[in-house]
DNA sequence: TGATAATAGTTGAAAATGTAACTAACAAGG
DNA sequence: CCTTGTTAGTTACATTTTCAACTATTATCA
């Protein structure tokens, strides 16, 4: 029998994923106080602008009680505002405040920062395959 | 502002692993009920032969209170049991029963073919490529 | 129109996880 | 031996996540 964990690819990258959150994830959380969610919520908002928290779902693929807790907890923190939309009452949209705005900019130099450090060593020819299998796998 | 969320590496493999999981998992929650961590404690002992929790924690780096928890759960499903070691008495070394085997290679034979169904549409070469890598981020 | 279904988002309870403190057994140095 | 430290494993409690039910609003179509 010759199934080895390492190679069992579900494994392999729930393991690299850990190791590959732990670092940024303590930066985050330490500075921000700050869940992963929430700074992937903050993150849709800061890098493709305004939009609603079922957009927000449906693009970050997160469930939608986890987004609604995130914005709410980001909107204690004054990183964001909500604002009903006319037309359908039923959804509101979310904007970065300037603090929110801020810790976007600060969280995303980071995570540039935190990207390459992760892929130092790997060959540019390498890192390219693997986002494009890692892309693939996800569905994006 | 070039930074996009999908070739943000812990943001990829985070996507990636969810996703990869995502079936085999519900194949053994809901033939098993059993856990991710019950899983793989019962992988590990199945795979590399009776041990200790310890040696389940080193070597699958799970914390001890999951592979606490797991073993507990594991023994309730008489999927293994404990024997106390003689030469040192706080250790106890796990064995899977012949229900745990069976559990074991049925799960293990399911993976293998999850496997395969992920990485199909993959080269070989590119593949060798992604697990070299995945398991240098992931340090193992 | 008006009944029924669908959608956006929230909430509460149950399950799972993480953290820290704990028990019990061994180890080592005086 | 006996104090102090270390290790294996468990337990308690706080935090998060998940799941299902819920409100409010809009859409569908007989």
């Amino acid at each position: 029998m010759n199934f080895d964990l390492t190679s069992f690819l579900p494994y392999l990258l729930n393991q690299a994923a850990e190791a590959a959150s732990l670092d940024f994830q303590r930066e985050y959380k330490a500075r921000y106080g700050m869940l992963r969610t929430e700074w992937r919520v903050l993150f849709h908002l800061g890098r493709y602008g305004d939009m609603s928290a079922r957009d927000i779902v449906e693009r970050a693929m997160i469930h939608k009680t986890k987004v609604s807790r995130a914005v709410a907890a980001l909107e204690g923190r004054r990183f964001l505002t909500r604002k009903s939309v006319e037309e359908d009452r039923r959804r509101e949209v979310l904007s970065l405040t300037p603090a929110g705005r801020e810790a976007f900019s600060e969280l995303t130099a980071l995570a540039e920062k935190h990207d390459v450090a992760l892929m130092q060593g790997v060959s540019a020819e390498d890192a390219a395959v693997v986002r494009r299998v890692l892309r693939g796998i996800a569905g994006l």
